[in-house]
DNA sequence: CTTATGATGTACT
DNA sequence: GTACATCATAAGG
């Protein structure tokens, strides 16, 4: 079996850990026995009080506790009436930070991207962050999903896990830019997005 | 290529 | 009531 990426792993600075999940892999097992690899190329860091454009810039409530929680834990919430986005929740627990994973390129198992993602294809399977969990299947279910350990969901996958996050190859060049649909916050850098695919 | 707009649920003022 | 860490589609250049 593959490397585990351990919980301490995500005990970082939410731009730090953007920066090195680029090039990182997500492993996405369905029930049926499905398996897609995607290579992670586009993230954002959010944070708290010091960040006006987090969800968790101002107190905990029900929808962004999980940014205070255990680092490694994912972070879903359902926006627009109509989609769900992915994070990576980091720092310790109590300190709330969290990496929206924004983009990815398919590198296995296309086809079971192209049935969630009718129209699609190559580089527009996964160019966003709604399109991604739609095109991986991970919705609300997955909100406090356990990447550093067991979970209820891991029981309905033949073998393996739902979800499972794999190492990169090593560095990755990328570039920094303001962050996506925001209004506060414009001045951060803090999206980053690999550089030459 | 670009900009504009509707769809839709939940959180929050 | 308004805003929202969005997307697909339509219309314009």
């Amino acid at each position: 079996m593959s490397a585990v990426v351990d919980r301490a792993w995500f005990n970082r600075d939410a731009r730090e850990l953007a920066v090195r999940l680029l090039g990182c892999r997500l492993v996405r097992r369905f029930p049926d026995g499905a398996a897609v690899t995607v290579r992670i190329n586009e993230t954002e860091a959010y944070r708290g009080s010091d960040d006006p454009a987090s969800h968790a810039g101002r107190r905990r409530t029900p929808r962004n506790a999980p940014m205070f929680e255990r680092p490694g834990i994912l972070y879903v919430y359902f926006t627009y009436g109509m989609h769900f986005c992915m994070n990576i929740v980091c720092e310790e627990e109590g300190v709330p930070a969290a990496v929206l994973i924004r983009g990815a390129a398919v590198e296995e198992g296309e086809e079971h991207v192209r049935a969630r993602r009718p129209g699609a294809s190559g580089r527009r399977l996964l160019d966003g962050p709604a399109k991604l969990t739609k095109g991986l299947g991970i919705d609300g279910a997955f909100n406090r999903y356990d990447l550093a350990g067991g979970n209820e969901l891991d029981l309905d996958v033949p073998g393996g896990r739902a979800l499972t996050l794999l190492p990169g190859d090593g560095p990755v060049n990328y570039r920094a830019t303001p962050r996506i649909g925001i209004s506060a916050g414009k001045d951060l850098l803090w999206r980053f997005v690999t550089e030459s695919e």
